[in-house]
RNA sequence: CCGCUCGUAGCACAACCGGAUAGUGCAACGGCCUUCUAAGCCGUAGGUUGCAGGUUCGAAUCCUGCCGGGCGGGCCA
């Protein structure tokens, strides 16, 4: 509907300028929105007032003169000029309302479309060190990863999802010695407790696992624990394959899935780490200095330069980032996105600035990043520390057995990534049948209930009946609806551009919220009006089908009745 | 001190990247179930969009400066 409005605006301006009775302006960018207040008709442009001071005229008399020069078409039935210069323009009937054919006709896939033409994309998400159980920060970057990688499917990309990790680090080091120490019979209040050790209660379970000689069986390994508490490197192989798979048990309770996992040592093993390194020094962007390797990052907007490899001859970091990403690009994504906590801000500078050094024709903007901000976490009151060493931080898990799958992605993905958030705990709990995700759920159930009433009505009585009498639909609730439902696609491109998931959930509340008045306002199935209820049915199953693929891209579940 | 980021109703958050009277949920108050699911609907109340300037037809949105929160700025990851 906006293409071809589009369209009849291109042509009356062609015509205008033809004539000579406006400018050319070759990059004016006028707007087509959606309107906020129905009195305001269903789409305005602002393209008079944008093009008043170039055409030197006033907006409102342009506008005159742009609505003249208008081509003839079917589906506008009224324009206004209003305000400083608004072009309204109401639709007639069959315009709002012949969305509902593309929508039952396309099912899932309306709201589906082709910008990727199949490109490939990688989405890395969550990327958690298996030191530990995802904590609520994590839920945040996997509901936000998963919803990003569902978006650029939906406009057309094939979608790599991947899970970065290190096992050989430090932290693993520290994993493993707190384990053995567990195995010893130490507790954290000991003073041969090791330093930095994790003090979690996991540790425990996971002592006593590999005790018990446990096989454990992760997405991407699986391991038979020994059971000697003095071989250490057992220990670490064991503790990472079960927190792995604690993490992967997390996940799929969480309906996210990876189609990668990939190791941060292969990058050692491999040899790219220092690849990377010695092509670095051999473009001539690194210098010695003090012992250690550094590399000059400010020539690419860095503020100042960083080390590389430190005077112990261990790489910083960030250089192993570079060489994972130097990996990706050989793997040929046309599209990176990073979704990371915002305490990772730095590294993008840093990772952005190694791949330009490599003269390999990396686009600057490449990767793409989207951080979210913190997540705070309160209970009675109180704030709740995340801190993996404490081991006293809430996990994904707590969130999901209190409050529920659907709830939680919901609620994590709903809100800008940019923006913190507050987990409130205890309102969760306390209206946990209040929270938002039902009342989008619950109009999709009630749209299946209706077409159940619909059914003992008579078998006709189905929404594809319904598409033959479209043009009963004539109530400002019914027409309101429709021309919502037709923004969804539009809707969906403009969340994948935007990367903003969130958009579908404010999105998804506006059609519930329509669907919801038009329950009340109006009686869908009436034994004594069949053509018009079989339109209602029609527009309903529409709503219904909306609202299933919305909250797919969410990855929050449809229920037929609740 | 520097960088990034956020600041919107009592609380939690939106506002289609410059549009018309700043919205939604919770909390508060008043109505609506002999009728398709009341986990719903309708109504009332609640705002100097942190502050001060600037840009223009038009600013929550862009620019500058201040104030405040968060995260970074380690040869830690």
């Amino acid at each position: 509907m906006k293409e071809a409005l589009t369209s009849l605006l291109d042509q009356a301006m062609k015509a205008l300028i033809a004539k000579e009775q406006v400018p050319e302006v070759p990059d004016l960018v006028p707007q087509i929105d959606h309107t906020k207040d129905p009195s305001h008709g269903d789409l305005a442009t602002n393209l008079a007032m944008v093009l008043a001071k170039k055409a030197r005229m006033a907006p409102r008399d342009l506008a005159a003169m742009i609505i003249d020069a208008l081509p003839a078409n079917d589906f506008v039935a009224k324009t206004e000029i209003a305000g400083p210069g608004f072009i309204n323009f109401f639709l007639n009937q069959s315009s709002h309302v012949e969305v509902i054919r593309s929508i039952l006709a396309n099912g899932s896939e309306f709201g589906n479309s082709n910008k990727g033409g199949g490109r490939r994309a990688q989405v890395e998400f969550v990327s958690a060190n298996p030191t530990g159980p995802l904590h609520v920060g994590h839920g945040r970057g996997a509901a936000i990863g998963d919803s990003l990688a569902r978006l650029l499917v939906a406009t057309g990309w094939s979608v790599h999802r991947e899970f970065y990790y290190n096992d050989a680090g430090q932290q693993i080091v520290n994993l493993a010695r707190s384990v053995q120490a567990r195995a010893q019979g130490l507790t954290p209040e000991d003073s041969d407790w090791p330093e930095d050790g994790y003090r979690g209660t996991y540790i425990t379970d996971l002592a006593t696992a590999y005790q018990n000689k446990i096989t454990v069986s992760a997405a991407d390994r699986t391991i038979t624990a020994l059971g000697d508490i003095d071989n250490l490197d057992a220990i670490r192989d064991f503790a990472v394959a079960w927190l792995r798979r604690e993490q992967d048990l997390d996940l799929k309770a969480f309906g996210v899935r990876f189609d990668e996992y990939f190791l941060e040592s292969a990058l050692y093993e491999s040899g790219e780490v220092n690849d990377t390194v010695s092509a670095l020094e051999s473009a001539g962007h690194t210098y010695e200095q003090e012992g250690a390797l550094w590399l000059r990052t400010s020539d690419f907007g860095d503020d100042k330069d960083r080390v590389m490899r430190k005077k112990d001859g261990e790489y910083t970091y960030f250089v192993p980032d570079v060489a994972y990403h130097l990996n990706k690009w050989q793997r040929g994504f046309e599209r990176v996105i990073n979704e990371q906590g915002a305490d990772h801000h730095s590294t993008i500078t840093r990772v952005r600035a190694g791949l330009q050094g490599l003269g390999k024709d990396i686009p600057a903007g490449w990767p793409e990043y989207v951080l979210h901000q913190m997540v705070t976490v309160m209970r009675d009151g109180a704030e709740v520390k995340l801190s993996k060493r404490a081991g006293s931080y809430v996990t994904l898990r707590d969130l999901i057995e209190w409050v529920g799958r659907d709830a939680t992605r919901f609620f994590l993905a709903a809100r800008s990534a940019s923006s913190q958030l507050t987990f409130d705990i205890d309102l969760a709990l306390a209206q946990s049948n209040e929270n938002p995700v039902f009342y989008i759920q619950y109009a999709h159930a009630r749209v299946c209930s209706v077409k159940r009433k619909a059914l003992t009505e008579g078998a006709d009585w189905t929404a594809d009946a319904g598409l033959d009498h479209l043009n009963t639909l004539t109530t400002a609730e019914e027409l309101a609806l429709a021309l919502l439902l037709a923004k969804f696609p539009e809707v969906v491109a403009n969340a994948a551009q935007r990367l903003e998931p969130h958009d579908i959930a404010n999105y998804l509340r506006e059609v519930a919220a329509a669907f919801h008045g038009l329950y009340n306002a109006h009686k869908l199935v009436d034994a004594d009006n069949k053509s018009q209820s079989l339109a209602r049915i029609s527009l309903a199953e529409a709503t219904r089908q909306v609202i299933e693929n919305g909250l797919n891209l969410l990855g929050v579940s449809a229920p037929e009745s609740m």
